[in-house]
DNA sequence: GTTCATGCAAAAGGTTTGCAGTCAT
DNA sequence: ATGACTGCAAACCTTTTGCATGAAC
């Protein structure tokens, strides 16, 4: 199961994690983890309460709300705005950095990651004297598939 | 007063957009585009609540609500996300499309348009057989002042 | 005069907080 | 045993909606 052995690696870090910060590893954190890891890409915490229903756990959404800032603070996930007023996040553990091509009809999200932008954005900052922590970069349009439709 | 001219302009284009939508032009409506002409920049509703303030203008915050769509339908606003979980809009009436450089230590926002990124988006858009309609770049970081500091 | 816009109040939605009890360490 | 975590309920903040009044065309 590589899955699996994945997800193991992922819970050690998160344990090493909560560990270091003396934080406790409850059986919510846990099953928050999960749920996490299932649902992979992006996310509402309306899809996370979703999952964490699918797999049977009752924790109290307070619980789950209060959790989310431990897990960008263990670089499990990054808050993303993604053009939308809704609070999204996205699992960037073990993950190479990578935009976004957002299609407009369908919703479909694509990911991309293309090194001449990225080096072009350093050229760019350097102009400006700014230092460059982190970017977002989101391409709205038509998919493919939504450009065969009239 | 070349200021006056361009929001004489302004006022112009945002009338002719109500005639054509068959919608109004009343007092509120005209007390939100000089809000939001003062404004300029980037700005969240709750700026928009002050600015109107200061013009004592005593319009309902529902209203205010109310209008910033058709702000948006008439060109003169963009809804913007900027890494905040908070609703931010922007003037691009008579702008050039630009991005942004976010400091994340004091929050100043530049503005840059850079040919050569665009170019390179449409590039990497064919590749996808994606139409890209809109894009938003940010990136974040620390500004050349910010570093200064210790 | 007709239709659209405004203001009020109230609802709605998503998120946060205080507090008492519970559980991991 | 201690201090952190959870769940409940309630608060909170921003945004939206129903309805009656008022104003632009």
């Amino acid at each position: 199961m590589g899955v699996s052995k994945q997800y193991t690696k992922l819970l050690d870090t998160f344990c090493l994690f909560l560990k270091q910060k003396g934080k406790r590893f409850t059986p919510e954190r846990e099953a928050l983890l999960l749920a996490v890891f299932s649902l992979k890409g992006h996310f509402s915490p309306e899809d996370l309460i979703k999952q964490l229903h699918k797999q049977d756990n009752t924790m109290s959404v307070v619980t789950m709300y209060r959790n989310l800032p431990i897990f960008v603070e263990a670089n499990i996930l990054e808050r993303t705005c993604l053009s939308s007023k809704h609070t999204r996040y996205e699992m960037i553990w073990a993950k190479e950095h990578h935009d976004h091509l957002i299609c407009t009809d369908c919703g479909t999200i694509t990911e991309f990651n293309y090194e001449a932008i990225e080096i072009l954005q350093e050229a760019l900052a350097a102009q400006y004297c700014f230092n460059i922590e982190r970017h977002h970069l989101e391409l709205l349009g038509t998919c493919h598939t939504c450009q065969q439709r009239v």
